[in-house]
RNA sequence: GCCGAGGUGGCGGAAUCGGUAGACGCGGUGGAUUCAAAAUCCACUUCUGGAAACAGAGUGGGGGUUCAAGUCCCCCCCCCGGCACCA
């Protein structure tokens, strides 16, 4: 069973389907489209391009050219384009539908590690490897435009990128106060021409929470400053910064991390423990686009899960901020104010204590003027016990921990001094660090203070037998001096408008969404294209002398260290150089430089790859404006299917790259993907046993039936479970797409995979239904060709209901190709072929160009067979008439009571009158509705009759 | 805890607007063909009762709206994914 390779031993069926036919249609068609350059699409201006056509730019995920080879799960997306593109082609598109790498990153390195074997060999090869699995498939990809992010040619353009961020700033009012970035040298312009006040604006990171809001310090005006300071002012502006600041430290992988790729605490890569470190990294100002990145996605046709993803990870908030006066042990008023950001202002005279973050810089304030209250022993060793703790250890175990700093805060409302604690449950890196603690609305306050036995005081009036915990529903407000018997929303704006007038507080929103930490102390990734001098400042190098080129090392051992050690430092002969020779201006030629060391992370190649599709040869831009204004045109790529891993990665970086290439005029639409799907998972089968521990499959035998199976692990003969589990490789359950293309071929494996369910469903792989899609493509083969003669196979007459049937495929499948819906686009294919008996030249000519898309092989060798002499991938869409859709006859039922209890068969057209009297004369109803009255008759004309009676 | 997507035969899954639940495929049963098998073709295949006609039940559970509910509303349960002490 199964066994497609067997041969007939009939000599009468020499030209059966089979798996060795398939290897050799398909092959040849192969070979056939490289050599008549089939999938190349010509771009604006060259030879062979036809302006008249509307364009459709299609994109896979790239993937990541693994030493493992594409698993089952790369093909399924890359199936679905496929089919959309030459299905987008026949209608008479220009298709954009390239194929890429996306190849540098960790895996290639740590294999480095372990074998010894350099990243580009091992990177390299797997790159061959996958565009020949790739090809194997029939993909319609333009193989001219392929590229990987580790060529010079393309990182070339990714470190001018980042030369174009790093001579960036955001300016926050322009259009209109939605802001945009500009280029530095604007800014320094403003200085000069007195337009812009010169101020030190300091990184929101790096601000350590007490004394005033990190607006900007102003630094005097520009002509007054000395060269230093002016550098210190712009860098501080720039959207590509340097920052030291607490970022996730993962010692294991030994580099620092992004937010995004921590997960549970745990390296997204590897689930290497994580710790939060203070070091000074290279960072991109991502927060100031939150509010862009977060309206933008009002207008993609994204799946609502992602769209949600992202603005849950962006976190707009509101609320206010609010200064309390600080008093330091020995009741001296600091003349500071400690700042606080909340949601609820409303339950400010509630607050009975205040607390800080850990590494909020008024812990460190406490202990250097401690007063009597203040245990400088016990401050330090909390301070250090909560740096320690790994990100895991935190969510692991959440009970409150904190200490007493000594000193105290002034209610501006009351006057009262609340005490002010430090506690690791308030994060530095949201809001100020610092929050009013309000236990009567807040369980995590409530819980902290019953823990301390701190004041609990209610300013909301809960229900009246509400007891034991924070209330944080609505409800007058109590205890609350002016705000007394305010509902929420009314209290809050009025102590809003109370506390601005009062230069107290104001209305803020913040964000969750963190800058996005970009250097990793890694060596297989793009080098940045900046140089520190001698005083330790950085420069970018001149645009003129990228690509600054990834030194070859023979050593990419990593130091296991608490503190980054950057892999390049090895290279020290292309660390150590000059300005002239690493092409930086500005600095006198023979003034000595060092480069930096740290590389750029895996998703720096991957924030702009599908525009070096669109023009991947262009040597003077990095999109030729032609290429990009009709590829790209105003909102971006087509369709762009993949994962939805990168839900809050890949997919939030691209856009903010793309945001930041759009307000610096390098692009034209302010979002890259217009329509974006996400593929399902394909999931395999494993074993449970009672304990929820697996089993691998070949462990495991089943001993009773298909439709009644008993499974039992061989090793103690004790029952377990079948379940859906993911593929892995302790699991055994892993498919590999080779071996599938050997016993049954491509166009089988793409049907197969397009017909398991619906696309964006996660679905497991059933090696057993494989064979109803090669019967399929079998029968599609038997109904054209003659097995004994090998020819084809006509009627002289066309069959009406064959003539009919496959009027409503072609109709179904472009409606279901349009809907991504490609598994019921099959099912009608399979109806098709049930019905259809022998067919028409002009019939087949209709049939092969409608299973193109699915099955381009045999529909090519079935086209060429049918006089053709151009690809059926050129010919064009066929057409349906919308009058063959309908039946002459159709079955309408008749419900009693809403119950089915006979059927009329009738004229589609057949009027609600009309029924009505057929359906109250059927022999079975008028059984039924004896004796009864029948009180209303419901007619649906097309549709169904439903009588009321009783 | 919050957010998102789900739960339909033995299995994968269909079902525009509320209008015949289970299309299509796998598996299964019976038959034709064959010396025999494979392949192919035909019939049946949600469950229960029944020889059948037919009757009853049925889309995770409970309630509701409606002539009519897989589909709409309310409550609950389960599974998957994301976030998680975010003030």
């Amino acid at each position: 069973m199964g066994n497609a390779d067997q041969q007939s031993s009939e000599s009468d069926t020499t030209s059966r389907y089979s798996a060795q036919m398939a290897q050799d249609i398909e092959l040849r068609w192969q070979k056939w489209w490289d050599e008549q350059g089939t999938y190349i699409q010509p771009n604006p201006g060259e030879d062979g391009f036809d302006a008249s056509k509307p364009k459709y730019f299609c994109m896979d995920m790239f993937p990541y050219p693994s030493g493992a080879g594409l698993h089952v799960g790369h093909p399924e997306g890359y199936t679905a384009t496929d089919i959309i593109c030459r299905y987008k082609k026949m209608q008479g598109f220009n298709v954009l539908h390239p194929m890429g790498w996306d190849a540098f990153g960790l895996p290639a390195e740590q294999y480095a590690i372990q074998t010894g074997v350099h990243p580009e060999v091992t990177t390299k090869t797997a790159i061959d490897n996958f565009r020949r699995q790739l090809q194997r498939f029939g993909f319609c990809y333009d193989w001219s435009r392929e590229f990987g992010t580790i060529d010079a040619d393309y990182y070339k353009w990714t470190q001018w990128i980042y030369l174009k961020v790093y001579h960036s700033w955001f300016d926050v009012d322009a259009d209109g106060g939605k802001g945009r970035a500009r280029p530095i040298n604007d800014l320094i312009q403003d200085f000069i021409g007195g337009k812009r006040k010169v101020k030190l604006n300091p990184n929101a990171a790096e601000y350590t929470g007490a004394g005033d809001l990190p607006d900007g310090t102003d630094a005097g005006p520009w002509e007054s400053l000395d060269n230093e300071t002016r550098k210190a002012v712009v860098d501080s502006y720039r959207l590509a910064y340097l920052s030291q600041q607490t970022v996730n430290w993962c010692p294991k992988l030994g580099t620092a991390l992004a937010n995004e790729e921590v997960k549970d605490g745990l390296s997204e890569r590897g689930s290497f423990p994580v710790y939060r470190k203070p070091l000074r990294q290279w960072m991109f100002r991502i927060t100031a686009y939150s509010d862009r990145l977060l309206d933008g996605l009002k207008d993609l046709d994204w799946p609502n899960s992602t769209k949600t993803q992202q603005a849950e990870w962006i976190g707009r908030s509101e609320g206010a901020e609010v200064g309390f006066p600080i008093v330091l042990g020995g009741g001296m008023e600091l003349g500071e104010s400690l700042r606080v950001f909340t949601t609820r202002p409303d339950t400010i005279y509630g607050a009975t204590y205040m607390v800080v973050a850990p590494e909020h810089g008024l812990v460190e304030m406490a202990m250097e003027f401690a007063g009597e209250q203040t245990d400088v022993k016990r401050l330090q060793g909390y301070v250090d016990w909560a740096s320690n703790r790994s990100d895991i250890e935190r969510q692991e175990n959440k009970e409150k921990t904190g200490v007493f700093l000594g000193i105290h805060v002034r209610n501006p409302l009351t006057d009262e001094l609340i005490p002010v604690w430090t506690a690791d449950y308030v994060m530095m890196s949201y809001g100020t660090g610092a929050i009013m603690a309000v236990p009567g609305q807040d369980q995590r306050d409530w819980d902290f203070a019953e823990k301390f036995d701190l004041p609990i005081v209610r300013t909301v009036t809960p229900p009246a037998d509400f007891d034991g915990e924070a209330y944080t529903g609505d409800g007058p407000a109590m205890n609350s001096g002016m705000l007394d018997g305010l509902m929420i929303n009314e209290a809050k704006s009025k102590i809003i408008d109370w506390m601005s007038e009062k230069h107290i507080g104001a209305k803020r929103v913040n964000f969750k969404l963190r800058d996005w930490l970009f250097s990793r102390q890694r060596y297989w990734g793009e080098p940045f294209p900046i140089v520190f001098d001698e005083r330790g400042n950085h420069h970018g190098v001149g645009e003129d002398s990228l690509p600054v080129r990834l030194p070859p090392l023979t050593d990419y051992q990593p130091v296991e260290s608490d503190t980054p050690q950057p892999l390049l430092a090895k290279a020290t002969d292309w660390v150590n150089t000059t300005a002239g020779q690493a092409g930086v201006h500005g600095l006198h030629p023979d003034e000595k430089v060092t480069r930096e060391t740290n590389t750029m992370p895996g998703w720096a190649g991957s924030c702009w790859y599908y525009l070096r599709y669109c023009d991947n040869k262009n040597n003077d831009q990095l999109v030729g404006d032609a290429a990009q204004d009709y590829w790209m045109g105003e909102s971006g790529v087509d369709l762009y299917i993949g994962g939805n891993e990168h839900a809050v990665l890949h997919l939030l970086y691209a856009r903010f790259w793309h945001m930041v290439l759009f307000d610096l005029g390098v692009v034209k639409s302010e979002e890259p993907f217009r329509k974006l799907f996400h593929q399902g998972m394909i999931t395999s089968h494993a074993y449970q046993r009672a304990n929820k521990t697996l089993v691998p499959i070949d462990e495991v035998e089943n001993l009773g039936t298909e439709e009644k199976p008993e499974y039992i692990e061989l090793a103690d003969k004790t029952p377990v479970d079948r379940i859906v589990a993911k593929m892995s490789k302790s699991l055994k359950n892993v498919v590999n797409p080779d071996d599938v293309i050997a016993e049954y071929g491509a166009d089988t494996f793409r049907l197969y995979e397009m017909y398991m369910g619906p696309l964006e469903a996660s679905k497991p792989w059933n090696t057993r239904d494989i064979i109803g899609l090669y019967r399929l493509v079998q029968k599609i083969w038997r109904l054209c060709v003659d097995e004994t003669t090998g020819e084809l196979k006509f009627a002289d007459v066309a069959d009406d209901a064959a003539e009919k049937q496959l009027h409503r495929m072609i109709a179904k499948v472009g409606e279901d190709i349009e809907k991504l819906s490609f598994n019921t686009a099959i099912a009608a294919m399979f109806e098709f072929v049930n019905v259809a008996k022998v067919l028409t030249k002009d019939q087949m000519d209709r049939f092969v160009r409608a299973i193109g898309p699915f099955t381009p092989h045999v529909a090519e060798e079935l086209w060429h067979m049918l006089g053709h002499e151009t690809s059926v991938a050129i010919a064009d869409w066929p057409s349906y008439e919308e009058s063959m859709l309908v039946d002459d006859e159709i079955e309408i039922p008749i419900q009693v009571m809403g119950k089915l209890r006979s059927k009329l068969h009738v004229s589609p057209d057949t009027d609600a009158k009309t029924l009505e009297a057929l359906a109250l004369a059927d022999e079975k109803i008028v059984a039924l509705i004896e004796g009864k009255t029948v009180r209303k008759v419901v007619v649906v004309p097309g549709r169904m009759v439903n009588i009321v009676a009783n």
